[in-house]
RNA sequence: GCGGCCGUAGCUCAAUGGAUAGAGCAUCUGACUACGGAUCAGAAGGUUAGGGGUUCGAAUCCUCUCGGCCGCGCCA
């Protein structure tokens, strides 16, 4: 609780609670940051209309009651009745101390949130979008853990439909072995597009198709221990590609559709018991209230079709009832592309309408397209869509180029431009709003100035090499910290704010928070860097603070950055 | 037609209903034998698509118009 926001908050609602009694002592005082002070209450505007008095009364009227001596070193009413608070350099290097030698404290409120994301589908090609899903996802998982949830990675593999007897077939008509080693590197798109044409040439290779779909089903052993070695296979890439990025999933995350394949007719039965499925033009359909389709028709959520096969919806309510009831969420996150608005808003309005979703907070995080530096969808220049591991190993390879002019070794220099490399694609995806399309530049991404992750990088390895020059170890840097120039006190209070940024972004699901808040912090500290000499310090008492300083700047940048699934090098 | 996302500086993007809408890039001007210049400081750049409304206060909420992208009965 070092965060000047908190603190205040709870200072100024306890002064509202004395001048205006207990009923008071709940509002939100509106603490913001303020360009005129440390940071301003607009509590008194706001409660002027409810106590029918004037505003600049009000705030009189809070400041007699407020006791924040320790902590501000000035307060004063301006404007039409803001509360302009600063605070003491004492109380902001003495917290900035306090969160150096104890840690950040998380916050826990013990939730079980379950986080759906990543999802790449089995036959298909992953492509930017599952990276921008994977990336995002695998952040708030990291956040949500860091704040003391408990946090259930679930993969939604496409691992399930008609499309597999297809596939299952051609496989086995190139052989086993040929099928394995094209879907263990990635050419999921070939293959998929190969065995697609021999179903449109071939009547009997289709008829073959149709029968193992029915196969397959059906519960075959053969079938289905030859739909586990194509799903093996293609997930030996995808693994691969999780492993470049540095992702925290695992196996033992994998939820796939087929998972759900045994709750289905339950699902639906249930469904029907309660009266909320019911049967349209020989499907089962539920109608969620409030969603018309073209002709102003109420818009079915089709749970089983007509044929007696199922649909992804039906995957997703099995999905719903498992999580709450059996995984025991209390929260859903849908890291998932924002054309599934629709579908989700109307699987969840059909869960809750069979009483599985009641208090669980249900919500589509909606990941908005990835585009290309043409503003259009992101394709290569011959229109295909662009292999994952290719993108990731050129942005390596970019990331290596701006490194060959250093003294490195190989090796050395190899880490460090997988490091930049995948670290700048990562943070170029969590820096813009998850669900805004952005533009895909590598240029951009890997600059070194501006909001990129090779410049929050440099500078967390300036402040390593503050310390490997003078011979300490940010370890060793307890300070205390005593804030002197503007540029440390700037800095400490900025790096004072990182515990309630993390609340933030874990309750809004915004990870370009926790970016702006480093791009932030780097920012500070550079200002620290060049106005404040920290091993040439005028004298050892100094010294320390700035070491102190630094070290609390250097942690915070390299947990920050953890937490968004970025590793920082030792050196650039 | 319905629904979703969106329209903010030349470009890429921010802004938990608060005072003069902020960053970065690009542009221009400064500062270097450097605690690592892969840097820093400063300047310039805006009718927040447009109209109306709610509010003490709107980029933000409501409404209409214009424009863009995405989705909308048996693919997932």
């Amino acid at each position: 609780m070092s965060d000047p926001q908190l603190v205040l908050t709870e200072r100024v609602q306890r002064a509202l609670g004395a001048a205006f009694g207990e009923e008071y002592s709940s509002a939100d005082p509106l603490i913001r940051p303020s360009q005129f002070a440390d940071y301003q209450a607009n509590v008194a505007l706001s409660l002027g209309k409810r106590l029918r008095r004037a505003p600049r009364e009000v705030a009189d009227e809070i400041v007699s009651h407020l006791d924040v001596a320790d902590v501000c070193a000035n307060v004063e009413i301006s404007g039409p009745g803001f509360l302009n608070l600063t605070l003491r350099d004492d109380w902001i290097a003495g917290e900035a101390t306090r969160e150096l030698r104890e840690g950040l404290r998380a916050g826990g409120e013990r939730r079980t949130v379950v986080i759906d994301y990543s999802a790449p589908n089995i036959a298909k090609e992953m492509h930017v979008g599952h990276l921008r899903t994977t990336i995002v996802g695998d952040a708030l998982a990291r956040i949500h853990e860091r704040l003391g949830d408990r946090v259930i990675r679930q993969n939604h593999l496409g691992d399930w439909g008609t499309q597999f007897g297809m596939l299952i077939e051609y496989m086995l008509e190139i052989g086993e072995d040929v099928a394995r080693a094209q879907l263990a590197s990635g050419e999921i798109n070939e293959f998929y597009q190969a065995a697609r044409s021999r179903f449109d040439a071939d009547k009997e290779f289709a008829d073959r198709s149709r029968r193992r779909v029915v196969l397959l089903q059906g519960g075959d052993e053969t079938t289905l221990a030859l739909w586990r070695e194509f799903v093996d296979d293609s997930l030996a890439y995808i693994n691969r590609v999780y492993d470049k990025l540095g992702v925290t999933l695992t196996d033992a995350d994998l939820a796939g559709e087929s998972k759900y394949n045994p709750m289905l007719a339950d699902t639906i039965e249930e469904l029907e018991a309660k009266g909320v499925a019911v049967e349209s033009e020989g499907a089962i359909c539920v109608f969620p209230p409030g969603f018309t389709g073209r002709d102003d028709q109420p818009l079915p959520l089709i749970v089983r079709k007509s044929d007696g096969g199922y649909g992804y919806a039906t995957t997703d309510l099995a999905a719903i009832r498992h999580r709450v009831r059996d995984l025991r969420a209390d929260q859903m996150l849908y890291v998932v592309g924002a054309d599934q608005s629709l579908h989700f808003q109307m699987v969840f309005a059909a869960a809750r309408e069979a009483g599985w979703l009641t208090g669980q907070r249900a919500e589509h995080i909606q990941i908005g397209m990835v585009l290309g530096r043409d503003g259009k969808r992101f394709r290569t220049r011959s229109g295909e869509s662009v292999k994952l591991m290719d993108l990731l190993d050129e942005a390596v390879e970019r990331a290596g180029k701006v490194l060959a002019d250093r003294d490195y070794d190989e090796e050395t220099r190899n880490e460090i431009a997988q490091a930049v490399g995948i670290g700048a694609v990562k943070y170029a995806d969590l820096s813009v709003n998850h669900a805004s399309e952005y533009i895909f530049d590598f240029d951009r991404m890997l600059a070194l100035t501006g909001n990129t992750a090779p410049y929050l990088m440099y500078a967390a390895v300036r402040v390593r090499s503050i310390f490997r020059r003078g011979g300490f170890t940010p370890e060793d840097a307890r300070g205390p910290i005593v804030v002197g120039a503007p540029a440390e006190r700037a800095l400490a209070k900025q790096l004072l704010a990182f515990g309630s940024v993390l609340t933030q972004v874990a309750e809004t699901s915004e990870p370009h928070r926790l970016c702006a808040y480093l791009f932030d912090v780097a920012q500070a500290f550079a200002t620290f860097f060049e106005e404040c000499p920290v091993l040439k310090a005028p004298d050892e008492a100094t010294r320390d603070s700035r070491l102190a300083l630094s070290a609390l700047t250097l942690d915070v940048l390299v947990t920050g950055l953890g937490l968004l699934g970025i590793t920082v090098p030792e050196r650039m």
